[in-house]
DNA sequence: GACGGATATAGGGAAAACCCTAATTGGTAC
DNA sequence: GTACCAATTAGGGTTTTCCCTATATCCGTC
């Protein structure tokens, strides 16, 4: 089978290619940096399978470009690999038709096990996600605003998280924004619970991620 | 010369092993998820080169790593590969005592060559550092007392200052160190009264601005 | 030996966070 | 009218943090 590599980082590239380059039954043809590079490569080279970063940075994201790929060249099926296993991260790449979805801190045997269900037709998911697909499959639909922290948290929310991840006391954020301890607590417990967030440092990872965090 | 590989993303080890056991000078002895499991295999195989990724979630981080390495078993070189291009980052890291600093986003020739540069008794840099690092060095006699986190705060301290600007509780710290709860407010204590910070916000603030929260 | 720093830990009380539950009012959509 | 969300607030118990004080050991320096 034909594969094109895309990821940001050179080395990690070239040592992915060595990894498959090593399968009897495996060729890369190409490696891509970002998703526009990675669509051009697919046009030009038809390859079976795409194995894509999800996060390529300053380039095309792998999402936006497995959107773009799977319309254009159907064919092609794209495996993402990434470090994210955020559940939000997988139910995006799937509705923009990835075929599978591989953690980096997965072993090369379940990466080739991967790319090869994926080439025979399948769909393959890290096991310890597919649990969490089944639950949010069972919800409502999934609906691309809930990606965006503007609306999927109120504005009262949006005020008191960067405050909270920045360490702020419940008392302190009260007293800034006029209203009671009680009334931070609630916004607080909320945010966690809309943003599916489990801990405190979860939490100040979101607002960093999201940059919420400039002083 | 033998070669230990750091990264947290199993395949990403596994593609950097590909790459350097093709080198006919080169030969992998053993790969680590993290600095903790990184110093064990350098104190059993005493390679000659360590090659380590900076952040390493949830693990020891490659930064502190490299500190107790350096100390512990001195003829090991380390090579840093990292994403981050920051020049904060390239100072704390040599100043752990790390002899190069390689970018993920360099062709493999680049990262064998520092390899070799730094087996060979040099120290590299990504070229496109370099600049920045002699510039820092004229400024650094007149600010370094001031403001190096590493010069103000002990080992420990510096261990600690990330994980409550993360916003994990004394309680969680202290499992995660094997220490008391006692223990981990004197170090915070300790932190604060050093650093002139009165209150948590103002440490997290100088934790992102000393760039300790991707580490 | 004296001193200081690093690391570790304790006691104890007050304050705060956490967590669960519950309620009210206003606005909007159906 | 009903349901839902946002904003606000409460009660109450448990856990944790904060803050102050103190101690011990080890190591390095003078």
């Amino acid at each position: 089978m034909k594969i094109i590599i895309a990821d940001d980082h050179a080395v990690v590239r070239s040592g992915f290619m060595h990894i498959l380059n090593f399968q009897a039954d495996m060729e890369v043809v190409a490696t891509a940096a970002d998703g526009l590079e990675a669509y051009e490569l697919v046009a030009k080279h038809r390859p079976d399978i795409l194995l894509m970063d999800l996060s390529m940075p300053p380039g095309e994201s792998g999402l936006i470009a497995t959107g773009k790929i799977k319309e254009d060249f159907p064919e092609t099926k794209v495996v993402i690999l990434t470090m994210y296993d955020d559940e939000e991260y997988l139910f995006h790449v799937l509705k923009n038709g990835a075929s599978g979805y591989v953690l980096k801190n997965s072993p090369d045997e379940e990466l080739l096990s991967a790319i090869r269900t994926v080439y025979d037709g399948g769909t393959y998911i890290h096991p310890s996600m597919a649990t969490s697909l089944v639950r949010q499959f069972v919800k409502k639909d999934f609906d691309e605003a809930e990606t965006d922290p503007y609306k999927m948290l109120s504005r009262r929310e949006i005020e008191v998280l960067p405050l909270v991840a920045k360490g702020y006391g419940n008392k302190e954020i009260a007293e800034m924004l006029y209203i009671s301890v009680k009334t931070v607590e609630a916004h607080k417990s909320k945010i966690m619970e809309k943003l599916n967030l489990k801990s405190r440092p979860e939490l100040v990872e979101y607002a960093l991620r999201k940059k919420f965090l400039n002083f």
